[in-house]
RNA sequence: CGGGGUGUAACGCAGCCUGGUAGCGUGCCUGCUUUGGGAGCAGGAUGUCGGGAGUUCGAAUCUCUCCACCCCGACCA
């Protein structure tokens, strides 16, 4: 390929809409260009690299026995009314209507279309295990979309479903696309980690996602270095400390702390550690007021407090629902004292704490020296209610958690017979007798993975690609490419004889003046690069770099095409 | 949706407070020179100043209104 038939476009400076690197840097090199809010074209050369990765996924999809197909994109209300998704989706669905004026939507996910599909084609069990996945645009209208495409309303993604007899068979699934999917990111040359997470709205028991390990990432992983535990934070069970409580040995006193309203201003203003104050949260569920206790040190995980009875739908209490329930103040709130009627609920490690500071439920007073039993009863409710933080024991019992960022980019669900027993998806056993079938599916953000592969591969002049998703491993920067007739032959044999051994490369012949050029080719990130000029023609000779080399190296001009074959084919 | 911010040329920005002929840098086009790390000189093109309404002799600038986009929270591949 040639950049005079090609089309390359590169700015100097990004967008200022761009935040994130991997944003920018796709702006910048030219890979996407925005069309509205989270809706992005996929330029050339981007798109060259949105098929790298589609491609290593399909081959491994097939390779691990799944069958590609493609559904509609545009799907009929009455499939999404039977499985009850409909009105539960909510906005995030974009619905349209033809000219009937029936409902459709564009479709966020397929688990209505291929459960119909199933239905409709699997009668016996001989038919099953199936798995079927299709690579395709979806359509999910995001509260915020943001990032490029990292998070991107209209965005590629491959989704797989598959169809069991028994419960059995789809555990083996499972473990068969998780093996896949640990292969696909591994040939796409990403650092990743698969973590055990929460199966949010999708439904279903068992679940791990796939994330690239990246400081930009906005997801928490809780991870332990002595076992493979990984688990999102959302979900990592917090473990309380094994030491048992100390003894009381301070007595308890009610302190002035005009103004002190936060964990950090009362630790600071009484001269004590954040771990050592006692963090009072009230909720409201369904009018019931609820007093969640935390270490001060600690931070509530909302997802652990939804899962808890009776607190399915909490919010945060209000000021004046404090005050109401409580004759306490918003800041001052402790749980000594406070009216039987309502319920405590304490984080395990909060069963640790002696001596502690709390909430006098007066305002501008707290009480010190606090301690359970003595000065109140330990509270009637006790569960894990905080996220993990780095240091706390793995919920495996082997050795303690650290905490690093990471991009989800493939997620794995057992759904089991939600779907299937909601559209009557069932087949017959070899009894004759009529089964649900048991379900998986199993998720990658195709285009996701493109942004996700820059915040891992950057430096200061460019993209820096894996190997197999680089648009062009060869780039061709003749100096002179339209003065100097030697330098010219030498570029095109060169160019034609990696093209006939299979490697992808890209001849500029721009006759930019070389800063031009080999900037452009770095920002682009094409992992190797030639330099033909007549200076080191003279000698028959041509320099070979690679993106992350800090120097060229020279080679033969007759053996270029040898080198670059072994170090560029994937 | 709540909170904050921004809309001026392809990109980055100034001008707005204090109303008076729309600017700078980069990029783009032409010519000459230059050619191993984003060239130099000369010449040139490009704007409904986000849209609408209002105030005014006169609005990028003041007022109202709508829209788009970005950032912080709940959603997710």
């Amino acid at each position: 390929m040639r950049t005079s038939q090609f089309f390359i476009s590169t700015l100097k400076e990004a967008p200022s809409e761009a935040e994130l690197v991997s944003h920018k840097l796709m702006l910048r090199a030219g890979l996407i260009k925005k069309l509205g809010s989270g809706l992005y074209t996929w330029m050339p050369l981007g798109l060259r690299v949105l098929r790298k990765v589609e491609n290593i996924v399909r081959e491994e999809m097939n390779r691990a026995g799944a069958v590609e197909l493609l559904m509609p994109a545009v799907q009929p209300a009455e499939l999404w009314q039977e499985s009850g998704r409909w009105d539960v989706f909510g906005p995030q669905m974009l619905k349209i209507k033809d000219r009937h004026d029936r409902d459709f939507c564009f479709g966020p996910t397929h688990e209505e279309v291929i459960t119909d599909i199933a239905r409709k084609e699997i009668r016996s069990y001989r038919q099953l295990p199936l798995n079927l996945y299709q690579i395709q645009t979806k359509f999910r209208d995001e509260i915020r979309p943001r990032f490029g495409v990292m998070r991107a309303r209209e965005f590629v993604m491959k989704d797989a479903y598959s169809f069991h007899a028994n419960y059995a068979d789809l555990q083996r699934e499972y473990r068969n696309m998780y093996d896949a999917y640990s292969r696909i990111f591994s040939r796409l040359g990403l650092k990743f980690r698969p973590v055990a997470a929460d199966t949010g709205a999708i439904g279903g028991t068992g679940s791990h996602e796939f994330h690239v390990l990246a400081d930009s990432g906005e997801d928490a992983i809780a991870y332990s270095r002595a076992s493979d535990y990984a688990a999102n934070v959302e979900l990592a069970e917090a473990v309380a400390p094994a030491q048992a409580r100390g003894p009381a040995t301070r007595k308890l006193e009610k302190v002035a702390t005009p103004g002190k309203k936060t964990i950090e201003d009362v630790a600071e203003f009484l001269q004590v550690p954040a771990a050592g104050v006692l963090k009072a949260i009230a909720v409201v569920n369904e009018g019931r007021l609820y007093v969640l206790l935390l270490r001060g040190d600690h931070t509530l995980n909302e997802i652990k407090v939804n899962k808890l009875p009776g607190l399915g739908t909490f919010r945060f209490a209000s000021e004046e629902e404090i005050q109401k329930h409580t004759q306490s103040r918003a800041g001052y709130l402790g749980p000594v004292g406070l009216p039987a009627a309502i319920e405590l609920i304490a984080d395990r490690s909060v069963l640790g704490m002696n001596d502690f500071v709390c909430g006098a439920n007066e305002a501008g007073f707290h009480y010190t020296g606090v301690n359970f039993e003595r000065d109140m009863p330990l509270p009637a409710r006790v569960a894990d209610i905080r996220n993990a933080v780095p240091g706390d024991p793995s919920p495996d019992g082997k050795g303690t958690l650290e905490i690093c960022r990471g991009i989800e980019v493939g997620h794995i669900f057992q759904l089991r017979t939600k779907y299937s027993e909601a559209m009557g998806a069932t087949f017959l056993d070899e009894a004759g007798k009529a089964q649900v079938m048991e379900m998986g599916c199993y998720g990658i953000g195709v285009s996701r993975i493109v942004a996700a592969a820059i915040e891992q591969g950057n430096d200061e002049r460019g993209i820096v690609w894996p190997l197999p998703m680089a648009p062009f491993q060869v780039a061709i920067a003749p100096i002179g490419y339209r003065k100097n007739a030697e330098v010219k032959k030498a570029a095109d044999q060169l160019h034609d004889a990696l093209q006939a051994a299979g490697i992808e490369v890209l001849l500029d012949d721009r006759d930019e003046r070389p800063g031009v050029m080999f900037a452009d080719l770095e920002l682009l990130g094409i992992p190797h690069r030639v330099t033909i000029g007549d200076r080191g023609l003279k000698e028959g000779k041509v320099e070979i770099q690679g993106r992350t080399e800090p120097a060229a190296t020279s080679f033969e001009l007759q053996k270029a095409a040898d080198h670059l074959q072994s170090v560029a084919c994937s």
